[in-house]
This record gives C-alpha cells, structure tokens and sequence, in this order.
DNA sequence: TCGAACGTTCAGAGATCTGTAAATGCTCTG
DNA sequence: CAGAGCATTTACAGATCTCTGAACGTTCGA
C-alpha cells in the first residue's frame, strides 16, 4: 500500500462526504467513491469492510442501493465464490438519468395543483411555470445525457 | 378556507415529502412548498406557523435556508412590521443553476484522482470518463436554464 | 450429508438531526 | 425613550437514522 493508495482514499472520502451533504447515505456513498477511486478492478466486500472499518452487514445494505441504482454492479469472479464488485461504466450518466423521475414528480406535483386550482389566480401561475420549467427539464435532459453518451463514445476510438 | 385550500395543502405535503426523500430538510421543504401552493400571494412567519403546526423557531431558520439559494424572498409589505414571504419567480431554474456548484466539486474531486493516478490506469480511466461527464453537464445546464428563461419569457406575451 | 465460507437480516445501541420553548435582540410607535 | 411586537438564537429533549454484532440462510465442495 504506497503512497498513492494513502491520496487516493483521502480524494475518496472527501467525495464521500460532499455526496452526503447532498442526500445520499453516508456509508452508501462511501462505498460508491472506494469503488471508484480504487486501483483494483473490484473489490470484495471483505475488502471494503477493511478499507472503510465498517461491518459486514452496513457493506450489504450499502451495495444492495447502490446496485439498483446502476452506479455499481457484481462482477464475474470465475473461481471465487466471494461477491467482486465494481463501478459501472457510464454510472454518471445513469445516475442522473434516474433524475428524470424526480423532475417527473415534479412536473406532477405542478399538475395536481393546477387541476384544483386553475391558471388563472396566483397559484396558478406559479404552477403554470413550475410545470413549464419540469417538462421542459425533462425532454432536454434525456437528449443532453444521449448527446454526451455518443459523443464520449466517438472520442474513445 | 374552502375545499380547495385544503386540496393545495395536501399537494403541498405530498410535494414536500418526496423533496425530503431527495436530501431536503423536512421543514424547509414544507414551508418552501406551504408558499408554492398557497393562494395568497405572501404569506407570514405566522402564517406559516399556523399552517404547518410549527414553532417560530422552525419557520425563521428554514426560511433563512430558502432565502440564500434563491427559492423565496421578503416581499416589501408598506405598513406591516411582520416579513412577508413570497416563493420567487424562477425559482425553479435558479434551484437547479446552483446544482453547478455539485458539477463543479464532482468535476474536481475526478482532477485531483487523476493527479494522483494518472490517467494510464483503471482508475484513470474510470475519473477520464467522471471528469469529462461533469465538464460537459457543467456547460450544457448553463446553457439550457438560459434557453428555458428565453423560451419562457417569449411565451409569456 | 456435513461443514466451511460467505452474504443477509434484524434487534438494539449509539449517533445524529430537528423542532421546541424560552431567552434575547431588534425596530418601530406612541 | 419605554415598551409592544416580531424575528432570531440557544440549550435541550425527542425523534430518527444508521451501524453493529450475532443469528440465520445459502451455496459449494468433499
């Protein structure tokens, strides 16, 4: 363990901490950024509950979300018969494609309070821009996330 | 208080609610909802108090959370010594511009990895792609707030 | 069929967050 | 300039969340 690994988890844990501050769970998200900032390929869940002195039992808990949501996956370990996780490719754009659920509700939210109390008071309009603003959110954001999906894979070549 | 007062409240708490699931503070999102849905064009701290069945203290310190990011606003009120409370025009897109600020710490905490692994590794190419990704988001989002206002004023008339 | 090696679940302890009530501070009014 | 009427701050209590440790379940190999 040099150096560098020392660097690499400090880079790791202060991600951690500015996702938390922003929603996700502590430890879930400590998981997340030690998958993505380790040298290894995977890492087991010995291996994390080691990095992270955690137990066993919050690693379970943590990656159960984290695999749902697309930002992790179980790799193949031919041979082994522990767990081998790893960071998914393009998990970002995943990540805030499941955005688009948020941005849904939103725009629902805008059109429950419409259906009872119209557009033509206060309330109204402040919907009306509400839903304005998600729909439109929601269209260009789909195509933005496609838009840097394609142009990432033509720059890999 | 007729029927649809009590609809909007329901909206407003059933809005409040999945924005607490997203990482806000549970008061702060129902006072921010209380004056989205409200048919009142302000609304007071005592107001506020009444209608949620919160203290003072609550409604001063989640009001004081609202007001810097730009979702509310003291609106002038000649005459009254009480703080009118208003939920700000654009609000919305306003809300999602300070996301920039998450764009940026992602895109950093992917430089300073790659500064310490280089970007000839497994993680170099993990942090490559995280970097690139919030690089792009950072530029488009600004963008595309910009490309709503202008849509949305232009409908406006 | 047994047991070793894991992963998962769950009750409970501990930490953290959040709202209240009361004290404090500020600002107009009379 | 006194004090009424608010807003704000603070210590603390209560609620909530989160992790642990141990029990349990599952899979695989001998």
């Amino acid at each position: 363990m040099d150096e560098r690994d020392t660097q690499l988890r400090e880079c790791a844990e202060r991600l951690a901490l500015t996702l938390a501050q922003s929603g996700m769970q502590r430890t879930t998200a400590r998981v997340m950024t030690a998958l993505l900032f380790s040298r290894q390929q995977t890492m087991t869940a010995a291996d994390l509950c080691k990095e992270l002195h955690i137990s066993s039992g919050a690693v379970s808990g943590a990656v159960n979300q984290l695999i749902p949501t697309g930002m992790i996956e179980r790799a193949p370990a031919p041979g082994s018969r522990r767990d081998h996780y790893r960071f998914r490719e393009h998990a970002w754009a995943t990540l805030m494609g499941n955005q688009n659920a948020l941005l849904d509700s939103m725009w629902n939210a805008a059109a429950e309070g419409l259906k009872v109390a119209g557009r033509d008071s206060a309330v109204g309009r402040r919907l009306d821009e509400m839903q304005d603003f998600y729909g439109f959110m929601q269209r260009e954001m789909a195509a933005l996330i496609d838009k840097w999906r394609e142009q990432y894979e033509a720059g890999e070549r």
